[in-house]
DNA sequence: CGGCATCCTCTTTGATACTG
DNA sequence: CAGTATCAAAGAGGATGCCG
């Protein structure tokens, strides 16, 4: 990207990052840790593979990625954020608090990939602390994501568990509308969230309603 | 901005700032507040009148800007943040502390502007809380700004002040290599910064100097 | 299959000139 | 002052080909 030329933090932040899709990479090493190229170009949908590649060089020369030969069975590249990449979380997480307005009206054909839970889980406070651990798996992708909430954190990893205290099945936009606090619980499951197993699991982890005064 | 449509909050938002030059638009208007076209051209140096202009219509459609038709004696439109814009603040505060990295190598040749001082200078702690209000004008750009430390907090403005306690004239980059804790204010002045007057109420809002451990 | 590079078309940007 | 109009250059998107 050109530089915009100007002696100012933020002008010369976006010198490096303010480039089509570049902040949406970060996006998913961050959330996905080591990443092959496949599953960055499937966790990108919509990128063209040119710009996939030439935008991990760029990261690279700019020192916010590093490539790691991994040794077999791996066998392949991964692409890993380095410390300047990886401090760029709290440039995400303001975005992501500052986005949510734009997913309430969002196209039914927008893409969801399961890992992109991992933002909206991770503000989510643990209504409980000193309850038991519960776990949560979400299906609402391709692949199910477990919440794990102990300790009065909740955290999500990509996958299943043997025997979840609950399971949400339905729409990802029930499934984040909840988290966020603009439906309930009754709301979601009214508009088709199928939720089986310890509904109190579920109480755990959701916020107060956003009451619109 | 063509849509990335992807079902994801930091998606969502950087289809609506993504595109090049909207961010160092919101931020004229942060730190400025109501501005004049040409207010805002002179402070994104390098924008291309026809692009500033585009912009402006996108994000007053999306709703982040408003236009206001000033009464004289200003007899001009004047352009405002909305509320949803004003809430960029903290994703412009997250790149803010991200790129200062990006500011000790910068090119000589980078433009400043004196308004931009205000990040660097909201991010300062008052050392003194309990000390008397102070005022620090800074001259590193064609129009001076003054600093003013008051009850523990610091502020800046644009403009001049009747007796400042102190004055520094020089180079923006020691001003701010001060400000970040990269260099000592006797540094600075050895690298050709200029201070006049109470030399203490500089020290009253100097960082720990950042040393590298 | 993983990790690109090439080619082509279409859109966006930047620079400059001009206007009510 | 506050923009529009124009046009060359750069970048994005999509399809496909290549190589270990």
């Amino acid at each position: 990207m050109r530089s915009y030329g100007e002696f100012c933090s933020i002008a010369k932040a976006l010198d490096v990052v303010g480039d089509r899709w570049t902040l949406l990479i970060v996006r998913e090493l961050l959330i996905r840790g080591g990443c092959r190229y496949t599953d960055l170009k499937e966790g990108l949908p919509g990128i063209a593979t040119n710009l996939l590649s030439e935008r991990l060089r760029d990261l690279e020369s700019a020192g916010l990625i590093r490539r790691e030969e991994a040794p077999p069975p791996v066998a392949t590249t991964l692409f890993h954020l380095t410390e300047t990449g990886a401090e760029l979380e709290p440039v995400l997480e303001a975005f992501f608090r500052w986005g949510i307005r734009y997913m309430v009206d969002a196209p039914e054909t927008d893409e969801f990939r399961a890992h992109w839970f991992a933002f909206p889980v991770r503000s989510l406070r643990d209504n409980d602390p000193d309850g038991p651990p519960v776990s949560i798996e979400l299906r609402a992708a391709s692949s199910p994501v477990v919440v794990e909430v102990a300790d009065g954190k909740t955290s999500m990893r990509l996958g299943s568990v043997a025997e979840p205290d609950a399971i949400l099945c339905g729409q990802p936009r029930l499934i984040l509308g909840m988290f966020a606090g603009l439906i309930t619980a009754d709301e979601a499951v009214a508009l088709g969230l199928d939720v089986s197993g310890d509904a109190g699991a579920l109480q755990r982890i959701l916020p107060e309603p956003v009451t619109s005064a």
